[in-house]
DNA sequence: TAGGCCATCTGGTCCT
DNA sequence: AGGACCAGATGGCCTA
């Protein structure tokens, strides 16, 4: 394969008609609206999201009140309002037939190359704009793990896989509080070494050490895999994997989700 | 220095 | 026709 960085005959001369000047920091990309804004707790100037967040706490202290699961009740909060930009493929996938085109019609071969190079240009602009879209969705993820800011940043598996397994023990300690019941306004969960506190004045993160949780990882690689779940719901989902035992989430370490292992504490 | 991670390019496929 | 999405290839950077 040819890399065009080194290809004598990937110009970018003026002749190409094609404007290289990258769009990613161009206006056309910086100003478009992100679908996805409005479901992020935190905004990319770090400030939470107050609509995300009332919502949250509403269907969070709903459930306490209703005994209600949680999870069910943000899900309808929000998925009225729900969008996405890849849409659920119900229907078999067709074969593309290509079709004749016209557009080799009165082109001289030089004119064709010109062409073709000025769309791969602009793919690759595309290209390069949509994978800038994805990292800056995935920094916005990494901004609302709870995590130690003098660790490393989170690569992109790794934040992944840690936001599927924050989300599973978040989701794992409503259904207990709901099954225990909850006397107090305050939730506190021990994740690892980091206490995530949520209440109706708002949520927290800490340590347990007393530092500043910001950013960067915890230091704990067996919250990093890549749990799958055996029980219902994740199962039918499409979670599973390799699985874990019943009451343990995390092996020998001091993350406790789900099971007998979960650590909550009414404040 | 090997391996991991990442950004980018590229061509194929699908969709509008 | 053109855009979105995807996966493979490639080269650069960093770290153990």
């Amino acid at each position: 394969m040819t890399d065009c960085r080194l290809d004598p005959a990937y110009d970018d001369s003026c002749d190409s008609g094609y404007d290289l000047s990258f769009k990613s920091e161009s206006s056309e990309y910086s100003e478009k609206p992100d679908p996805f804004y409005e479901y992020d707790f935190l905004q990319p100037d770090h400030a939470p999201n107050p609509s995300l967040l009332d919502k949250f706490s509403t269907a969070f202290h709903s459930a306490l009140e209703r005994h209600e699961p949680a999870a069910d009740l943000f899900y309808t909060l929000c998925a009225s309002e729900a969008k996405t930009s890849t849409p659920v493929k119900d229907k078999p996938k067709k074969r593309y037939v290509q079709s004749r085109s016209r557009a080799s019609r009165s082109k001289s071969p030089s004119q064709i190359l010109r062409i073709k190079r000025v769309r791969r240009l602009k793919a690759n602009d595309r290209e390069r704009n949509r994978m800038h879209m994805l990292n800056e969705a995935l920094d916005r993820l990494r901004c609302v793990l709870p995590t130690f800011p003098e660790d490393t940043k989170l690569t992109k598996i790794e934040t992944l896989r840690f936001a599927h397994n924050y989300i599973f023990a978040l989701s794992q300690t409503l259904n207990d509080l709901e099954r225990c019941g909850a006397p107090g306004d305050c939730v506190t969960v021990n994740v690892g070494n980091v206490v995530v506190s949520i209440s109706k004045n708002g949520n927290s993160i800490s340590a347990r050490n007393n530092a500043v949780v910001t950013s960067g990882s915890i230091g704990n690689a067996s919250f990093m895999q890549d749990y799958g779940y055996e029980g219902k719901g994740c199962q039918e989902e499409g979670f599973g994997g390799g699985g874990f035992a019943s009451g343990g989430y995390g092996g020998n370490n001091n993350n406790f989700y789900g099971g007998e292992g979960l650590m909550y504490e009414f404040l």
